[in-house]
Order: structure tokens, then C-alpha cells, then sequence
DNA sequence: TCTCTTCCTGACCGTATGGTCAAGATGAAG
DNA sequence: CTTCATCTTGACCATACGGTCAGGAAGAGA
């Protein structure tokens, strides 16, 4: 509410500002967890002393729930793709596509989600029994009406919300054990796409839709 | 190797306060990632005086190691039941079986392991490059010879892999947004059989084993 | 130019943490 | 009982951390 957005070299400073400290304090918080994360290097890696993020951001937990809260959007609007499609091979197929993606720009963003959610969700439990209990429940009903409507075998559609959730994630959040399998190296362009491909394949095969 | 195992008071004390010590640091690991926990939290639950958890174990990191080594263990023999199965309805069936049993038996250790890997691997990646990728490698085969002769879909082993481990590891680290989605109550014994049974289904029909 | 607000930052502070230690308690062996 | 090794623990220490603050720099508006 309120704060025109009156651009001005002030407001470019302060966006410019915030976004680096966000974009550092993401891989800071990513790699190190909460606890392990110091405010002292989240400034170094955005190049600011370490008062001025305090000028943006009163407390370490401030930050870090500005970066939860982020993840949390990107993931949300993930499943956009999913609600005017016009069956499961499609709707499902989009939204594994679009998890992968997120996965792959935001590994770090997907790190810090599965660490606060694994540590008991502290910032963001008010969101998981609201906003995403809403979202679970819609595109739970979703699924049940393909199921109703014969497009797919008869599945659980919340615990097939789950395996999504679980097997596109992985690849973020364990991408250090991949790439330890895959020889040390990241996953190549082909080889992301081989593994949509799999992921796709067995999930949407596993449900019937193709 | 040598550690004769002479039965005594002095090391029933010993194996009594370091099994303690370590399901203590397993629950306080798990809660509050490794930069998060405190040795004097994981004193208190193991209803020990801090300067006791050093005497027993040098440092932080060297607690935290054996922590993590446990359940690497355990993670790594739940395979035990693929390999001397006829073919894939029953080996990754029982597998995916015996990985639901562990997210739900050590949710704690499951976390401590994924929290581990979400940052690199830290201290165990040695093993990473050795054990686990023997271990990858060989199971890998086992599901290509299953694949060559006939008895299942083609698809990628390293992939369903992943996605074996996906699956079953979400139920733990994610345990806490799965009870709240579940009404803030964790799963009862028949939702956990639902569970293993929506993941069994969807995973083996998806790799047409059955 | 002058004034006011926002922005910047080195120096500082209280606290909590990992780890140490010395002195005492407890069990094993003779 | 004596001796010795193991175990226990309150008190202590150096350090690193989150956070504060005062005073200066730099835009914005007149």
C-alpha cells in the first residue's frame, strides 16, 4: 500500500541495494543454513559493509524471511501452468517442466526453502497452513477431477503432489550429490533434459496419463 | 579391528553416553542444521554437563561426523533387499518399502544427511565419491540387466534412482509441511500405508514393472 | 546556495559459543 | 586398602557474532 513509486536515484539505490543483498543473503543462507549463515559474510559477498545491510534490513531473521518469502512466490506461480490445461498429460507434464526449470535457475532459493520447511518452517508456518494449504487443496481437486473425468488412473492426488514436489526439488536441493555421480561436473544442457524426460516419463506413465 | 570387546562397567558407561550423546546430536542436528546447533542445547537433551560431551568427542564437527556416518549406514544397506530379488515389481517395491521405513522410523538422521548434502557435502564427501558412487553404479547395473531382459520400461537407472531416493526422503524432510498439510497431525499408520502405497504404485507402473 | 532527508560506515558493545582445564569422583586390579 | 586409569564437571577463556550508533557523505527540493 502507499509507497508511490516515485523513481528517483533514491529509490533506484535502495532497489539496487536490496536486491544485491537478497541475491547474496540467498547464497549465503543456501550454503551455509540459517545458523551457519553470518551477516558479516552475506555483506562481503555483496560487497557492502556489513552496517549497511543492517540499514536495509533491521535483523538477520528480517532477511531471511525476505528470501523464504520469495522462494515461496516462485514456487506458488509454478503451478500456474497447470490449471487451464486440458488434461494431466499436459497439465502434469508443464508443471514438472516448469519445477525443473525453478530447479535449475533456483537451486539456492530451493535450498533455503528445504531448510526451513526440514527445520520446522519458523518464518514461514503462518503461509504452509493458509497459502499453500489453499493451493494444495485446489490443485488437489484439480487432479481428482481428471481422475473423475477418466484422464488418468486412480491416484492420491496429494501424495502425487508430494512426489512431484519431492523428485523435481531433488534436483536442486541434492544437486551436489548429483553432480558428485555425474563426475564432479554439473549436469549439461542434454543432460537436464534427459532428466525432465525421466521424471516426465515415469510420472505421468505411473498415472495413466500417457 | 582390535577395540577387544571386553565387557565391563567403563565401557558399558562408554557405549551408554555416546549412543546417548548421539541420539541427542541427531535430534539437535536435525532441528537446528549443523551451524544452528549448540553443544550445550544437545547437553541438555541428553541431560548431560557440556564439558562431558567433550570428553566423549573432541569437537563439534567430530559429533556431527559420526552423526552423519550412522546414518549413512543405514541409507546404504535399505538396498540390501533389491539385490537378491527376481526383478523389479519386487526389488525396487521393497526398496522403495524399506527407504518409507527409514523416513519414518529416523526422520532425524534423514534430515541431518539432507542437510549435509544441501551444503556440499562438507564432511562427507569422500564417501560420496567412493561408497555411495560404487553403490549408484552397481544398483544402476542391476536395473539396466532388469531393463535387457525385458522386465521393465526402459528408462534412465541413474534417473529412477534419484527418484527412488526423492520419493522416499520427502516423506522425512519435508515430514513437517506434509503435517501440516495434514492438519497439523502427522501421518497416522494407515495414512503411512496409503503413502507407501501411492509411491509403490505410481513409481512401479511408471517403469511398467507391473 | 541552503536545508532536509536518506544513505553510508568504522568503531564499538554485550552476549553466546566452542573449547579448556584442574580437581574431584568412581570403577578396576592387585 | 592402595593404586591407577577412567570418568565427571563447574568455572573459566578467547573469539565471533548480531546488532548499535554517531557522525559524515550524498541526493532532493526550494
Amino acid at each position: 500500500m502507499s509507497t508511490a513509486p516515485r523513481p528517483s536515484r533514491r529509490n533506484e539505490i535502495r532497489a539496487q541495494n536490496e536486491t544485491l543483498i537478497l541475491q547474496a543473503a540467498e547464497k549465503v543462507f543456501a550454503e551455509a543454513g540459517f545458523g551457519g549463515a553470518t551477516m558479516q559474510l552475506i555483506a562481503d559477498v555483496a560487497g557492502l559493509p556489513k552496517a549497511n545491510l543492517h540499514y536495509y534490513f533491521a535483523t538477520k531473521e528480517d532477511l531471511y524471511r525476505r528470501v523464504v518469502q520469495n522462494i515461496f512466490e516462485i514456487w506458488l506461480h509454478a503451478a500456474d501452468v497447470m490449471d487451464d490445461a486440458p488434461g494431466p498429460a499436459e497439465g502434469i507434464g508443464a508443471y514438472i517442466e516448469a519445477k525443473m526449470e525453478i530447479s535449475r535457475r533456483h537451486p539456492d532459493g530451493s535450498k533455503v526453502w528445504a531448510s526451513e520447511v526440514m527445520h520446522g518452517a519458523p518464518v514461514i508456518q503462518d503461509y504452509l497452513e493458509t497459502t499453500l494449504r489453499d493451493w494444495t487443496t485446489g490443485r488437489a481437486g484439480l487432479i481428482q477431477r481428471w481422475i473423475d473425468e477418466g484422464k488418468m488412473a486412480q491416484v492420491d492426488p496429494e501424495h502425487l503432489l508430494y512426489m512431484l514436489w519431492a523428485t523435481t526439488q531433488h534436483y536442486a536441493d541434492f544437486g551436489h550429490q548429483i553432480e558428485t555421480l555425474n563426475g564432479g561436473k554439473p549436469l549439461t544442457d542434454t543432460q537436464w533434459k534427459a532428466a525432465k524426460a525421466s521424471v516426465k516419463q515415469i510420472i505421468l506413465r505411473g498415472i495413466g496419463a500417457i
